[in-house]
DNA sequence: CACATATGATTACGCCTGTAGTCGGAGAGT
DNA sequence: ACTCTCCGACTACAGGCGTAATCATATGTG
């Protein structure tokens, strides 16, 4: 189950993880405009990913709902993890050190990240 | 310049990230076991990624040598910010809070961790 | 009831990817 | 010089992705 999801098909689970179930005219409606996608597209995309088995949909009258079967929270941790597998010899400390010397981390970012440590050490 | 990379070409780069010129066969005889590819799937990969940009070739006799042109260190930086931008907003910071708060951290990764704050904070 | 309309289902199509196979020319052996 | 072999160049082909158009069907409308 749940196989990958490309990075349009993407856009399309962002709004169903921010609002659900809608029908598909519902999802094209919040779709970035910048996107441009005509609604035949995300019938499509919203097909693939009944397809994968990461979206449900149930009737309602003559149109579907559709909603995720698999929370943002998932697909998350499942994306992070691969990067960290593919890059960093599958540790998410490598990466940490990495993100934390190479991305400008404001203050406020570093006292979360402190607190965080402290956290982390009781 | 620098298209993006496959899963598959990676593997063809993590070998010439490691050592470098190498000529097909050498990079064909470092690549993983395990993928179990032919000599004509490496050869197609090392066409495509000089066609991307990502490797030159100088002649070597009636064979060629095989190079990176773009850094181990950028692909990392690049798929880095990638996964930030789709799935974090565009900041490290909240990547890095997931990464502590949902990947066991061993004592060793939480006290580099706590050094790098440290050091962050100076 | 016949037709315009709205929706989902099916089909299209070019590019990228994974995974090779084939062709042709440059050396190597006899 | 002729042939065999090795290597790069070009070609192949199926499946996924981005982006839709077309077909079929159910529905509301005059």
């Amino acid at each position: 189950m749940s196989e990958r999801i490309s990075e349009a098909e993407l856009a399309v689970m962002e709004v169903l993880w921010r609002e659900a179930p809608l029908t598909a005219l519902d999802v094209a409606a919040r779709i970035d405009p910048a996107r441009d996608w005509s609604d035949r597209t995300i019938k499509t995309m919203l097909g693939r990913l009944l397809a994968k088995g990461v979206l449900a949909h149930e009737e309602d009258g003559r149109r579907y709902l559709y909603r995720p079967l698999v929370a943002r929270s998932a697909y998350v941790a499942g994306e992070s993890q691969r990067l960290i597998d593919r890059l960093f010899g599958g540790r998410a400390a490598p990466l940490v050190a990495y993100l934390a010397e190479h991305h400008d981390m404001s203050a406020t970012d570093i006292a979360e990240l402190e607190a965080l440590v402290r956290e982390l050490k009781a």
